[in-house]
DNA sequence: CCCTCCTGCAACGTTTGGTTGCACATCAGG
DNA sequence: CCTGATGTGCAACCAAACGTTGCAGGAGGG
C-alpha cells in the first residue's frame, strides 16, 4: 500500500545482505545446513577471523543462530529472518519495476500523442 | 538451469545498489525524472559532494548518465541497466527462496519419517 | 600429560562514505 | 564589461568497515 515507496527497509537487513562476503556465507549455510567459522573460511577467500566478524554481525541482525558443540560453535541460517530479507529485496525491487514500468507507459502515451 | 547457486551477480552492481544513500538517490532520480548533485543533495541527510561522488559511482557502472547542460549537469536513471540491477535482486532473492522451500520439505518428510 | 584443533581478543592497514575548504565556470543584472 | 550569485570539480582530512596477522585460551584424542 502506501502511495509513497514503501522504502521502509530495515537498513541493517540491507547492509547485511549487501555484503558479498556475508552473501556468499549464507549461501554456503544454506546449501550445507551449517557452518563454523573454520569450516566456512575454508570455502571463502578471506580468513577465519573475517568470517567470525561477519558470523557476529550476521548474528546480531539475527540472520543466524549459534549452537555450542563442544569445542566448536556451529552456526545455521534462521528461515524466518532470512525470508524476512528476501521479501525486502523483492520489496526494493518491485518498487522500482514498477516505476520503471510508469516511465514506459508515459514514453509510450507521448509517442502516441506525436503521431496524433 | 545451472545445479548450483547461479550466484552470477555483478559485484560491483550490488556494490552499487548495496549503498543506503545511492538506493535514496536512485528513488528520487525515479520520481522527479531527473537531477543534479546540487537538487539531490537538498532532499538528502549529505552534502553535495557526498553525492557528486555517489553519482559517479553510479555513472561508471551504468545506473545513471549524465547530461551537461549549462553550468549543470543533470541525470537521468538508465532504465535498462536498473532493469538489470532489478533482476540480479530478484535473482538471489529467488535462489534463497528457493533452499528455503527446499529446507521446509526436507524437514516435513523427517518429521513424517519420525511419525512412522 | 601432551599435542592438536578450534575459538576469541587486540593491534594494525586499507578501502569507502562523508566532511570541509577552495578554485573555476556559467548565468543574471547593473 | 564587471560583479555577484549559483553550480561544478578537486584535494585534504576523518571515521567506520572489511580484512589481515599475532597471540592467548579452552576442549578432544593419543
Amino acid at each position: 500500500m502506501s502511495a509513497a515507496v514503501a522504502e521502509k527497509v530495515d537498513d541493517d537487513l540491507w547492509s547485511a545482505i549487501g555484503d558479498p562476503t556475508r552473501r556468499r556465507m549464507l549461501d554456503l549455510l544454506l546449501i550445507e545446513g551449517d557452518g563454523t567459522a573454520t569450516t566456512l573460511s575454508q570455502q571463502l577467500p578471506v580468513t577465519r577471523q573475517a568470517v567470525a566478524k561477519h558470523l557476529g554481525i550476521l548474528d546480531r541482525v539475527g540472520l543466524v543462530r549459534a549452537t555450542p558443540a563442544g569445542r566448536e560453535k556451529r552456526y545455521r541460517v534462521d528461515d524466518v529472518q532470512l525470508a524476512h530479507a528476501v521479501a525486502q529485496l523483492a520489496s526494493v525491487g518491485s518498487a522500482w519495476d514498477a516505476r520503471l514500468q510508469r516511465i514506459k507507459r508515459i514514453a509510450e502515451a507521448i509517442q502516441r500523442t506525436r503521431q496524433d
